[in-house]
DNA sequence: CCCATCGGTTCATTATTCGAACCGCCGTTT
DNA sequence: AAACGGCGGTTCGAATAATGAACCGATGGG
């Protein structure tokens, strides 16, 4: 493996649930020898990816990637723009909403909205979706450019619950009926008891950068529900491409029927 | 030089002003062969920390920067606690308010809040600040830990404006005035015509973990103004600092006078 | 008091990175 | 239309940087 790919592999450890980690602990993690992993936090501590925290000498993410976020934000304003639509929707739904942004061949959650309810389905920022086992991903392919959608389906379909899709037609089914009705619809293919409903935001030249999801647990998820949370799926990521992009834009393509 | 900080070194080639750079500019930019450059893109790449715009075949930050701030920011939730605040003080002040954070011997910028008179002070978001060119560094080295001060006062002093301090003692008494009044005052040490003044954001262990700016044009900036400035960027720093660690903190340490 | 584990360092060995020269492509200039 | 220059991308022997077992001193729990 290529030293670089080394040192961003130590980056991605990080997580909500440990976001400070030893030395030790990061190389075996990463499988890497202690004196290299070292190596490569230090030259990523010099242009601030990771931090030190001087007392417990454990590692951290650094600022330096809350200011280059923050350069790439600036012209793809994605987060902010968002947010406050994310919230209504959360709030009109009483589920969680997230966003993800499509970034080679997978979906990164980038904004979470919780719902209020008690019975809610919890979602991470920072977790990566894979394309064919969520409904994001399904209204990504839907209107995703050609090379996309096929890079997707040739690759193996790796099974995620007993529900998930591995089989590349039944997925190209459920992106062409996204495609029909502009949002997909998905349950448990991901996580056990997670239904979901999803609806593309587009760039300016008419293909998605990401997607608005509206998480529910299955119980609470019938078609009824689920075809009012897609219109209102719908709805939010027209809204927040028309806010990011400063018009109305057309998909520029969609899954051929 | 390492493979992983020429990698890195590439990411911090991105800027407000070219967000988007093609693949032999990079490289020349980044003082690497071409082929280099390209096989640690496609590394970057693998990660989501550069991306390829399909059309232009141009690279640009990638969302994964996005998604890994986001997992820092979690934990230490600078930005979106400090914005409201900063939005405040800019209206209040009518001035230009920036927030920057520390990290590894510098301050990186991470938010900025632009006055609405015409003639301002523009920051960028993303600019590094020295520590003994400016306002915020000033204030920082006030509050900072005794090796942070000495780190910084024994390395070169580089000057940026012929205003710009580079004698270490100069620079020294600033700081033990800073540690002093609570806010430092520094004018056209790093940019012509800018006066500034800024207030330490303390973290849970009493120590700065970053600052609050007020930049104004030097002709607004009178002493009376400054000193009314100077009260408010610590009232400013003081909120944030309460609101990111749920209490009120005292500083760890100052400038011994 | 000991043993395990921590963060960090060293240096001969080895595997990875490097980069000049090379594609094919496209838009401009001659 | 032919020649040109710059682009993104690729190749492969030479050169360099990464590697990891062994080692340090410090820390802390049994």
């Amino acid at each position: 493996m290529s030293t670089v790919r080394k040192a961003v592999s130590l980056l991605e450890l990080f997580t909500l649930e440990e976001p400070e980690i030893g030395l030790s602990d990061l190389a075996r993690k990463a499988g890497l020898d202690k004196a290299t992993a070292r190596r490569l936090l230090m030259a990523l501590a010099e242009h601030r990816l990771v931090e030190q925290e001087p007392a417990s000498r454990r590692y951290r993410l650094g600022a330096g990637l809350t200011r280059l976020a923050r350069i790439r934000d600036a012209q793809l304003p994605l987060v902010p723009v968002a947010i406050p639509i994310l919230r209504k929707l959360s709030q009109q739904t009483g589920e969680t909403v997230h966003l993800s942004e499509y970034s080679a061949g997978a979906l990164l959650t980038i904004h979470v909205e919780l719902s209020a309810k008690a019975n809610r389905v919890n979602v991470n920022v920072g977790q990566i979706l894979p394309l064919h086992g969520t409904a994001s991903g399904i209204a990504l392919l839907a209107f995703a450019r050609d090379e996309v959608r096929r890079d997707c389906l040739e690759a193996p379909l790796t099974a995620f619950t007993t529900y998930t899709m591995t089989d590349a037609d039944k997925v190209r089914q459920a992106v062409r009926l996204a495609a029909e009705r502009g949002y997909s619809r998905s349950a448990q293919g991901y996580e056990e008891g997670v239904h979901s409903v999803a609806a593309p935001i587009l760039g300016s030249d008419g293909y998605p950068i990401g997607t608005v999801a509206i998480a529910s647990p299955v119980s609470r998820a019938g078609d009824s529900v689920a075809a009012i949370q897609g219109a209102m799926a719908i709805e939010a990521a027209r809204s927040i491409t028309a806010r990011l992009i400063g018009e109305v834009v057309e998909p520029a393509g969609r899954m051929p029927t």
